[in-house]
Formats: structure tokens, C-alpha cells, sequence
DNA sequence: TGTTAGCACTCCTAATCAACGAGTGCTAAT
DNA sequence: ATTAGCACTCGTTGATTAGGAGTGCTAACA
């Protein structure tokens, strides 16, 4: 059953301004808005019928109209005019490129903390996987005679680093070479396989070289094991805490606790693939997230993926304006990054 | 005026009575107490000196009584009887140091963690200050043909990196060259001084050896300047929420919004030197701080303190547990690193 | 046939009030 | 010095009330 142009018009104010207000909204509101002249019995009766297909909701007998999760979807999907940022917003975007900008970190981080100033809400950053950058340079640093520190360094500038103890009375010479033969068999390989590689092709390329190779080249391939998390960054967490849906204590705990489980968020955001992608309430799959929204974006460098970009909110959030916001984060770290990782 | 021995004792299970339940307390519950044998008339006049003194306060005219600042300070300062810990806590410290440890912020960060969770407050780590720490090596590895990356490992293992431009047409070479005249130059050098050093005792010497030095020798050095902050580790943020005194949402918001200023909490932390500190409500210097409590202590290597760990709660919080917590976790990661840094 | 005025009804909210009880301070007796 | 007794205070709870915002339905209207 289609809606009519009429129906659509209701919907959309009612979601506007519920959106705006946290207040249920009533007919006699609607009939008072501009835009529409019908009186409020009228509304009352496609109130009815809204509600009836499931895109509105009472929250008791004789209150006002809330929106739905059926409806939020409706009015994203359908209704959404893109809202024209001001051009005070834009500046503020523009200011986390400013600087000159090697640090990929920072600005990731500068992202999140302007993104949640901007909105009100809580943003959350995925970094880029690292694991499928691929090795720049390896290098091992003795500490003492007891422990080394190895550091990858991959192409696309970050750094990676594992401490790690040594074998027993290992020649300070022979790490050297054999660091040679790694970085010249290694550098071009994504750090996920450099596991793989290492016993497949370089183990039998040391044993010609290096005496008692086996032990310390078992000891570093263990070392480069070790998975490489994606890094988190949050920012505004306390901002949920002004939202009205969560004046009770104990929805807030639960909600702040989930957030803080690094894993569970992770996963949350990292589904999306490409483009921007709104999850309203209960599509998260998590109670605790019944009344949020999580919208995210993705950045990446030239045609590969690298992050997400994601803000969680109330499901009744901002959807116009945290989308625009998105896109045009998403799309100038695309732009800064392609340009930092591909000259 | 001196607290009579019948006075301290009632102070201290006030105090105790009070941390457990959240509730005022009343001169017939205290009368009921074992340990006591006097009417709850006696206790009455006994609590009224011991407001009239300070110690204690009402909530409203006819309430229990209820410790106040002074009172807990006391109570921290004569009344504490330190509490054993049980096997189980004990055991699951432990488990901090269960693994083999290589990595320092790991084992600070699990510290954070087993201490938010064994005492449902906030834990709040600051690592060692790297910027003390000394230089064991720098590498200087090029990206691309406009960036490269600097890194720098301390002697401690830790590791520090920074992306910089490379000056046009910059010789693989010379900065083959200029990074070991650094490394033989600069070994064993605090990294904050790295940028004196270099201008002082360097420059010179790569006049020499390099041709058109100046400009990369400037770069790195603009490169190591930057400060290097303290790392700050959370944990059990969200369980501020669960403390009763909290439950009002702005005082939250506050709090927690303060919490994610690094700076302002850093240097409320850092400011101890040593042991073990209390600061109790408004001895914090900030309103938000009222109701809290903050405790902190340090940990070294062998005679040099390396950071703080501390644990955020309500001025009613367990004060013998927290401390002998802090005591045994410090104890711990001072013994760990002492045997670490110094082999 | 679509629109609207009118009206009874529902239910939330805020205010008021009384009953209760935990606790106090004070006084007088022990 | 201690304590029993008592009047008093004040927060909490529950019941009651009034007001208001909003609804659904019916009947009249264009």
C-alpha cells in the first residue's frame, strides 16, 4: 500500500520535529505548521492510518505520534532533502586538514574529535587494517643481550613494533645478515602473510647463510604473528549522555560498557563496505542499541578501502545533517589519503 | 581537641558503615552494632560533637549522619586498618604478570583493566615519560621520494615515530651518512634533548661530512622536537555510573567530560611523587571532582619513578582495598620494570 | 466524498495532602 | 555519665485531584 503525497508530507514534519524536539507531536502542532492547511481532525485521521501501516507510533492511548524505526527507515530512504552545510561547518572541517599532514593518526583522530563536536553525537573511527599494508623495512634493534625490539615500517608510513627476547648468545653479526636477507625477500609483502612467507621461502635461502638461524628466525616469525588490530578512536562519548532517550542511568551504562568492548564495536562498523550506511535501532542486532542510530562511511585511498568513519547517535538523530557531515569527511580523507599513499 | 577513643570508634564505623551502604547513618544502627554497648542516646550526643567538630554531617535536620571531608580525611589518616586482600584478588593480579612481558603499554594497560574490574571504580594510567628516556638508536627510513619517517627506540624499547618531508632531492646516501654520524653522536642522549644536541654538538661535525646538511638537519630536528606526551590508559569509565551518588545525569556528564580532558587529568595525576596519595573531594582543586576521590600511586625502575597509577571513585569508596590494591599493583610493575630496564 | 467542528474519553503530569517512620535534640530520671 | 522518654523535623510514599494535551468517533458541511 502506497502513500500518499499527503501521508508522506505528515510523516516527514512528524519526523522533522520529533527529531528536533524529543516531543511525541500532536495533530494540532501539525495543523498549525506552515505548509499545511488542514485542520487537525483531518491529520488525526492519516495519523490513523500511518500509524495502522506501522510508520508511527503512540507512547500511550492519547499522546501525540513518535516515529516508528519503520518510519526513520522510510524517511531516510525516501524523504531526506540533503541539508546544505553552513559555511561555518565547512571552515571547521577544513581545519582538521590545515596543517600539512603526514601523520595518519592524527588526522584520523582530528576527524573523530571535529565530527562529534559538530553533531553532538558520539563519532567513532575506524583506522585503516594495516596488515594489508605492505613491508617497507624491517629492522632489529638489540636492547640488551636478552631482548631485541623488531620494527616494520610499511609503505604507507606506519610503524609497527615488537619487543621480543633473543636467543641465548646470538652474534650481533649474524642478526644483521639476516635482517639483509628478510628485507630483501620481504619488502613488498603485505604483513598479514609475512608469517607464511618467511618459513616458505626465506627459512632455506638463511640456512645457507646464517649459523643456528632456526631459533632466532623462529623467534621473529612468531613475533610478526601476532595480529595487527585496526585502531580505534573515539570521541564525545559524553555526549550521549545529553540526549534525552537516555535520562536512565542504567540504559547508559549498558550502552557505554558495549561501546568500550573494542571487539563488539569493531565489527559493528566494520560491515560496511562502501558509501554510507544507516542502521536504525534494533537493525544493529544489539539490545543496548535499541534506541540508536549508527551511521557510517568509509575513507579510502584511491580504490582500496582503508576505514570507516562512523557516528552513533539516538535513533532520533540528525540523519540529514550527520550524513552530509559524513560525506564530506569521508570524501576529503579519501582525497588527502589517496594523495599521501600513492606518490 | 583530641576524639576520645569512644568517638574515634564511632567516626570509623560511621565511615565504614556509610562506604558499604550509600545510606546515612542512624544512632540506632549504630547502637546495634557489635562492638558497641550504649544506647542510641549516648551514640546522639557522642555524633553531635562529633559534627560540632567536623567530622560528620547531616543530610537534612533529622537525618543519620554522614562523614564529611574532614571525616573521611581522618578516617584515611588514622582509622584505616589495612585490609587483606583474598586469595582470589591476589590471583588475579597475578594474572597481570602471567605472561611473559615484553611490552611495557601492555602490561600497563592490563594493570588499568584487572584494577577497574577488581574495584568496580575507575582506573587511570600514566605511562613513564618517554621524553626522559634515552636514545638507542634512529632510523631514518624514506617513504617515497617527499617523505620519509623517522624513528627513534629508547633504551627502554619503546618505540617513537614521526612522518616528515625529505627536502628535494635529498641524496640516499648522505642521509645514510647523517643518520650514523647521529647514531654515534646521539646514543644515550635523553630524547628531549635530542634538539639541543643536535644544534650544539652536531651540526658541526655534518658540516664536514655532508653537503647541503643544513636543510635535512633541520627538518629531523624540527622532527624531534615535538613533545612527547605521557600515555594515558583508562578503564571501567562506565563504572562511575553505577555508583549511587551519581545519579544525576549532568554530575555524570561532567565528570566524564572532564575525564576525556588528557591534560587536565594528567597533571592532577602526575603531581604525586611518590607512595601513595589521597585526595579526597574538593582537596582535587575542581568542582567536579566533589564527590570523588581520587588515589594515586607510582611505579619505577630501580630509584626513578616512571608513572602513576591511580583509581577514581566516590569519596565513599573503599579507601583500605583501593590502597592496598594500588600498593600491591605498584610494588609489582616496580619490581617487573626494575628487572627490565635494567639487565 | 473528503473535510471539519464538536465532544467524550484517556492518560500523563504536577500539585496537594496525609500517614508513616527514621532520626534528632532535649530533659529528667537513674 | 548514661539512658529512657518525648516532642519535633523532615523525607518518603501513596492517594487524590485538577489540568491539559491529545485521541477517536460522530455528525454536519461543502
Amino acid at each position: 500500500m502506497l502513500l500518499t503525497d499527503r501521508q508522506l508530507l505528515i510523516l516527514q514534519i512528524i519526523v522533522d520535529d520529533f527529531i528536533r524536539s524529543a516531543q511525541p507531536v500532536g495533530s494540532r502542532t501539525l495543523s498549525k505548521k506552515e505548509g499545511i492547511s488542514l485542520s487537525s481532525a483531518t491529520i488525526r485521521n492519516e495519523m490513523a492510518d500511518l500509524e495502522e501501516m506501522g510508520y508511527i507510533e503512540k507512547t500511550h492511548t492519547s499522546s501525540g505520534r513518535v516515529p516508528s524505526e519503520k518510519g526513520y527507515r522510510y524517511y531516510v530512504d525516501h524523504l531526506l532533502s540533503p541539508q546544505a552545510l553552513n559555511q561555518q561547518d565547512i571552515s571547521v572541517i577544513q581545519s582538521i586538514f590545515a596543517e600539512k599532514i603526514f601523520e595518519f593518526e592524527k588526522v584520523i583522530q582530528k576527524s573523530a574529535k571535529i565530527l562529534s563536536e559538530l553533531t553532538n553525537y558520539t563519532s567513532i573511527v575506524l583506522g585503516p587494517a594495516v596488515s594489508v599494508n605492505k613491508l617497507k623495512r624491517l629492522q632489529i634493534i638489540p636492547l640488551n643481550k636478552e631482548t631485541a625490539v623488531a620494527i616494520l615500517v610499511t609503505d604507507t608510513g606506519h610503524v609497527e613494533n615488537r619487543t621480543f627476547p633473543l636467543p641465548v648468545s646470538v652474534d650481533p653479526s649474524d642478526i644483521e645478515k639476516m635482517v639483509n636477507i628478510l628485507n630483501e625477500r620481504l619488502t613488498g609483502v603485505p604483513l598479514e602473510d609475512l608469517h607464511n612467507k618467511i618459513y616458505k621461502e626465506v627459512a632455506t635461502l638463511l640456512k645457507q647463510h646464517i649459523n643456528n638461524y632456526d631459533l632466532m628466525l623462529h623467534q621473529i616469525a612468531e613475533t610478526l604473528k601476532m595480529p595487527i588490530h585496526e585502531k580505534l578512536f573515539f570521541a564525545g562519548k559524553a555526549n550521549m549522555l545529553s540526549q534525552p532517550e537516555f535520562n536512565d542511568i542504567t540504559k547508559i551504562r549498558n550502552l557505554l560498557t558495549m561501546i568500550d568492548q573494542e571487539e563488539w564495536i569493531t565489527n559493528l562498523i566494520r560491515s560496511n563496505t562502501a558509501g554510507i550506511s544507516v542502521k536504525i535501532g534494533s537493525e544493529n542486532q544489539d539490545r543496548v542499541m535499541d534506541n540508536c542510530s549508527l551511521i557510517t562511511a568509509t575513507y579510502s585511498a584511491g580504490s582500496e578501502k582503508l576505514g570507516s568513519i562512523a557516528i552513533l547517535g539516538p535513533t532520533r538523530m540528525e540523519y540529514s545533517r550527520v550524513i552530509s557531515l559524513l560525506k564530506i569527511i569521508s570524501r576529503d580523507l579519501t582525497e588527502v589519503f589517496t594523495k599521501l599513499y600513492q606518490e
